[in-house]
RNA sequence: GGCGGCAUAGCCAAGUGGUAAGGCCACGGUCUGCAAAACCGUGUUCACUGGUUCGAUUCCAGUUGCCGCCUCCA
């Protein structure tokens, strides 16, 4: 069975075959860094990760590039994000950049999501955007007036293919007001003249400016993954018309395709209502963190396929942080068993087990990386594990049930929680404390050995008593 | 106005032309000094109305409801 990805572009689920035997070259939109990431940002960041980390785990070399953009995109009110955003903390954009890029990554780092390969700045390639609109220019797919330069979409004929849309079926104007020195309004900005007050500007051939909406993710892709990549990953909402965008100037600059795949992860809203300022239920991942372990939260996300749409409410994670746990405490059983375990023989039927295991995850995964369902399997595997954990098992039979259950858990999904340096630290004396209780209970002695599971559990640290002696576990 | 998505048991959520994975919650049972954990058991039901079919939750049409996008919010 090999692995199917859904391709945006074709709206339908095709075999994934690379460009290049054994090699995935993928980009995905990164945030914009004027303010704290959401979760929004979790289940797209998220949604990606389980794609690197599975094409990984199928043995490909990936190189995954994410953009950081650090220059103005326009707000509905017409306002930059970026300058709004200086305005609002009186520091230099530059200074606002690195603050939401350093939260943005220690947030991405608490939910398990591996860093990308490269981190390209949007400021840090003006020379190459500039060189892209030179291009377009030349090759007469773009016009300049007054100073900015545009992109002109009667020039090339497929723009729309991702989308699905018409140009002339759109409501020009139907949020922003229309641009009279575009000849069409559907043409896009390649670069912008700057106003005077323009914090944010550089020297071009067209003049003082900054670069248009697009430019920076073709640009920024191209450098580093050529002029065709196998994967482009973002939001539905940028389908169009940043992607769609895209495309016209990356394919009208190189003659080539741009993009094999195109994959589109869908919303998030909070309390069965879309997430916004304006209503006030915009929730950070800061946020979202002091209520829920990273863990929680990207276990909740995965039980949702990428490409539905997520209600991310207390209740919801909380259920699920339950079934989380049972993972955890099998995870830990099986630890626990290694130490004791003798024999390193391997019994057939855990071997057998372990393999059909191992295919039904794959098989969930290869169709269009269903984690919901890779995550029910984990949960039937988990099931039969507890069972012959009750029963007695050689070392070889546990550390091949370790082994399998971690690729699957760990590996693939990233679920299971990091020890923290708090829990290493706390470990050995919760240990010690549990022994102790263990000696109490050969003697009987009821009252001591409950009042030290009673502290202990108001300490946060849960104690499970079985016949092979007691284990513990954090509470959750 | 146009483009697109979604509607599955109390809740969350996969999935299929032949009669519903998994998780949470609930109720029984096993185990336990008591618990917890674990394990076993308990679910007629896929928005509505038509149609196609031997058979539809799954395909088609219509209806209703919710959501996203239309010059840049993941």
């Amino acid at each position: 069975m090999s692995l199917f990805i859904y391709n945006s572009l074709t709206r339908s689920k095709e075999k994934f075959v690379p460009l290049t035997k054994g090699l995935v070259n993928m980009y995905v939109c990164g945030p914009t860094v004027y303010d704290f990431p959401h979760i929004g940002h979790a289940k797209s960041y998220i949604s990606f990760d389980i794609v690197v980390r599975y094409l990984r785990y199928l043995g490909y070399h990936v190189r995954y590039v994410q953009n950081i953009t650090d220059v103005g995109h326009l707000l509905d009110d017409g306002q930059d994000r970026m300058l709004k955003g200086a305005q609002r903390e009186q520091r230099h954009p530059m200074e606002l950049a690195e603050v939401y890029t350093r939260a943005y990554f220690e947030a991405m780092d608490a939910l398990n999501v591996l860093r990308p390969d490269i981190s390209p700045r949007a400021t840090g390639h003006i020379p190459e955007q500039i060189e892209l609109v030179h291009t377009l220019l030349e090759k007469g797919y773009a016009y300049v007036v007054n100073d900015s330069v545009y992109f002109d979409i009667s020039q090339w004929p497929y723009y729309g293919k991702l989308s699905g849309r018409r140009v002339d079926d759109q409501q020009a104007g139907a949020r922003l007001e229309i641009n009279e020195e575009k000849r069409h309004p559907a043409d896009f900005a390649l670069w912008k003249k700057a106003e005077p007050q323009h914090i944010m500007q550089w020297n071009s051939p067209w003049g003082r400016g900054y670069p248009g909406w697009h430019v920076e993710c073709s640009a920024m892709a191209m450098k580093y993954l050529g002029e065709s990549l196998d994967i482009h990953g973002g939001g539905m909402e940028n389908q169009f018309p940043h992607h769609e965008c895209e495309i016209a100037q990356s394919e009208a600059a190189t003659g080539t395709q741009f993009v094999k795949y195109w994959m589109h992860h869908n919303m998030v809203m909070v309390d069965s209502q879309k997430m916004s300022k304006s209503l006030g239920n915009f929730t950070s991942i800061q946020q979202a963190l002091k209520r829920f372990s990273g863990a929680h939260i990207r276990f909740f996300i995965l039980q949702t396929h990428y490409r539905s749409p997520v209600d991310f409410n207390d209740d919801s994670i909380a259920a699920s942080s339950q079934g989380l746990q049972r993972l955890i405490t099998t995870n830990k059983e099986l630890l626990r068993a290694l130490e004791n375990a003798r024999d390193e023989t391997t019994a057939p039927e855990i071997s057998d087990m372990c393999a059909d295991y191992k295919a039904r995850v794959e098989n969930e995964m290869n169709d269009d990386f269903n984690t919901p369902a890779a995550i029910g399997q984990l949960f039937n595997f988990s099931r039969d594990i507890n069972s012959y954990l009750s029963r007695d098992l050689s070392k070889g039979s546990v550390k091949m049930l370790l082994d399998h259950f971690t690729a699957h858990a760990d590996v693939i999904l990233g679920i299971l929680p990091k020890d923290t340096a708090k829990a290493v630290s706390a470990e050995p004396f919760i240990d010690l404390l549990v022994r102790v209780r263990s000696d109490l209970r050969e003697q009987k002695n009821w009252r001591m050995s409950d009042m030290l599971r009673g502290q202990l559990s108001e300490l946060g640290v849960v104690v499970n008593d079985s016949k092979g002696g007691s284990s513990w576990s954090y509470k959750t």
